[in-house]
DNA sequence: CCTATATACTTCGTGTTACGATGTATATCG
DNA sequence: CGATATACATCGTAACACGAAGTATATAGG
């Protein structure tokens, strides 16, 4: 997967990995893993950016002697993902655009 | 659509745009328009990059007294188009995970 | 006991890139 | 004759993914 193209993912996949359940950045990592993959110091980025948007909130707490930062989605959050599933039908005209013509009977 | 989505899309939509035929800057804008809108600035940046990555070749021709450059696509270029084509499948799991458990009935 | 590995978060610097602003120049239409 | 369309170019900026490096604790293996 190109970089260019993660940079409009990113985002709305570590919103969407907290969604149903708070979770901490380590974590958030392994679940993304066979999905999307990115490393920590983008991650981390990324939550701070979240944050700073009102996107999820952060709540910290001890865990086997570890400091653990746990990421909570806000409705704006959610509000983030409902705009991806709205430019989901613009990607996929996209797609259609770029590909047509091309290996119409794969 | 949001400009980090687009990073991902718009070198592939204008490899796209001259894929069967050769195409100068103003006109591929004008094709893309319905599709994906960008900038002049923006494409004559992308159009420097895919020459430079020899995923297209340029040729100088003179139009009623003004300088147009026909933009032709290259094997590299088609080959960048089929990526895309193969990076669409993890684009749509992504779609999946992102949208899983929500609206399940619309 | 000591070392490697896993867990967990942080900071810094860099390269890529979309875009607005601005500029140059010609043709056409009212 | 001025506005608008055509056509390409350059500059500066801000956003962002990522590698590298760092800090710190727990656990498993030898």
């Amino acid at each position: 997967m190109d970089v260019q193209m993660k940079r409009g993912l990113l985002d709305v996949c570590v919103l969407a990995a907290i969604k149903d359940e708070d979770s901490y950045g380590y974590r958030i990592i392994k679940d993304l893993k066979p999905c999307i993959e990115l490393s920590e110091s983008t991650l981390y980025t990324i939550l701070k950016r979240l944050e700073a948007a009102d996107m999820l909130t952060v709540r910290s707490a001890e865990h086997d002697g570890r400091l653990r930062k746990y990421y909570h989605i806000t409705p704006a959050g959610r509000r983030r993902i409902e705009e991806f599933r709205e430019d989901w039908k613009e990607i996929v005209s996209i797609y259609q655009f770029v590909t047509k013509g091309e290996n119409r009977y794969e």
